[in-house]
RNA sequence: GGAGAGAUGGCAGAGUGGUCGAUUGCGGCGGUCUUGAAAACCGUUGAAGGUCAAACUUCCGGGGGUUCGAAUCCCUCUCUCUCCGCCA
């Protein structure tokens, strides 16, 4: 969430940047001021009442029966009047709480201004497009086995797929080798829950408002949309120390997300899933150190996708086509020639202080001994069943069959797929 | 699922109605000593709100209650641990 002190005191620049993301619900800044101010007054005197309440009943074991009578009926009074007040103090507190929890992240400077991903400018752009002398086909078309749609609408329904065949092994080498470079980049690996509380869906992000997205069981736990709500809720209400940092996790998980939104979008094949698998990235470090740690984790991506030889170019998310939490994303797009057009595949970003300040992180500097909020960035690395169509798209053979990227054949122990 | 124990500052761990925001140890920070380091010794060190700064207020897992006054007593919720049962 943002820093009410940042609102109060620079509210242009938190409109600016709500402006820029086509926030629609411009009325709640207002509303979160005038509640602070509310807040703030009534606090003084609810502070006055308990100062006197203190110092009433700091003289009650010196003084005389006859005097402590006298304290006892004056400071029932005082009490009585806190309890009257108190009940408006907790509403407002809670009234700019919520209000908060509804704010997206202020966006950084240079964030390109547009109004969808249509507007996203490309920042880099790595290996031409390949040209093929016969017409490639999308990945669900290919005439292969493994990817089993029906299975999957049988088992669970539409957007759900079961892996088969050689299908299911590549995705298993895949993770393992994209694992095994995130090991190298030092990332610590995690297998995280990926049923999580409330409070947690909460710390990054996906709850309150964007509570019809999730799976949710009936006992109040959520599915995770992405393992980024695990690993970024680890460090949740805790004070790290300088030295700690920074911190780097990896995971592989399923993640679920309803796709309420996309009703007739990517309805063939599997890009757009309920269920679908990711290693996610996630760093802890300082503020100061966030820029940079994002280029790295951008340009760890790139590593992942230039072993898979995969073309790809980079976009900057522009300011209408970004995230709640963001403050600045990157997304990665492969090359899909069946479907003639680039996909996202991992989307980088960071959320400065943002999630820090919901779920409570901060780390306390060794310089001043202080304590402050650090800043968390997220990346996927990769999503992985795109990873596996964008390989069936880029290494599809005439005659149908698919050839295995040659860095991950060592970890298939096979080096195509058949057609049928 | 049954029975019991517990939750206190970065960590460990005292504290059972008033001088306790909290003894002490470790860790952190600063210093003395040292060629440098370690050790030893000295000092310092919780968080949030509030203020120009202070004063001040709040916080001992969360919520509620008793009391003039609660870390401490009562209720409740959550979580952790031990034992039993069940089980991949």
């Amino acid at each position: 969430m943002i820093d009410i002190r940042l609102i109060i005191n620079d509210k242009e620049k938190l409109i600016d940047s709500l402006t820029r993301r086509q926030f629609k619900d411009m009325a709640i800044v207002d509303q979160v001021v005038e509640s602070y101010e509310k807040k703030l007054a009534l606090q003084k005197e609810v502070e006055d009442l308990n100062k006197q309440r203190n110092e009433a009943s700091a003289k009650f074991t010196s003084c005389t029966p006859a005097e402590r009578e006298e304290i006892k009926k004056s400071v029932k009074l005082i009490s009585d009047k806190i309890k009257e007040k108190s009940p408006e103090l907790d509403e407002l507190t809670a009234t700019i709480e919520r209000l908060l929890l509804y704010i997206p992240n202020l966006i950084r400077d240079d964030v390109p201004y547009g109004v969808d991903d249509s507007d996203n400018p490309v920042v880099k752009t790595w290996r031409a497009t390949p040209s093929f002398d016969f017409a490639p086909k999308e990945h669900f078309d290919l005439p292969i086995q493994g990817i089993n749609l029906e299975a999957g609408a049988k088992l669970s329904g539409s957007r759900f797929v079961l892996y088969s065949h050689k299908v299911a092994r590549l995705m298993r080498a895949l993770t393992n080798l994209m694992m095994t470079i995130h090991h190298k980049n030092n990332y610590q690996e995690i297998v995280p829950p990926i049923v999580v509380k409330r409070e947690t869906m909460q710390g990054t992000g996906q709850l309150p408002k964007f509570e019809e997205e999730a799976y949710k069981t009936t006992d109040d736990l959520f599915l995770v949309p992405t393992s980024e709500v695990s690993l970024v809720n680890i460090h949740r209400d805790e004070i790290l120390l300088e030295d700690q940092l920074p911190v780097y996790y990896t995971a592989f998980t399923p993640c679920f997300r309803k796709e309420s939104g996309s009703y007739g979008k990517d309805t063939k094949g599997i890009i757009r899933m309920h269920q679908f698998n990711k290693v996610e990235l996630v760093k802890f470090v300082k503020p100061e150190d966030g820029n940079a740690e994002l280029d790295k984790m951008v340009a760890n991506v790139e590593e992942l996708l230039q072993t898979l030889d995969l073309p790809y170019r980079i976009v900057t998310q522009c300011s209408g086509d970004m995230g709640f939490t963001s403050h600045i994303t990157y997304d990665l797009e492969v090359w899909f020639p069946g479907q003639n057009k680039y996909r996202e595949i991992s989307s980088v970003s960071t959320t400065i202080d943002f999630q820090a300040r919901r779920a409570n992180i901060r780390f306390r500097r060794k310089e001043t001994n202080k304590v402050e909020f650090l800043h968390t960035l997220n990346g996927s690395g990769l999503g992985m069943d795109r990873a596996v169509a964008a390989i069936l798209e880029n290494y599809q053979q005439k005659d149908g069959s698919v050839m295995i990227p040659e860095a991950l054949v060592p970890y298939c122990g096979f080096d195509r797929i058949e057609a049928i």
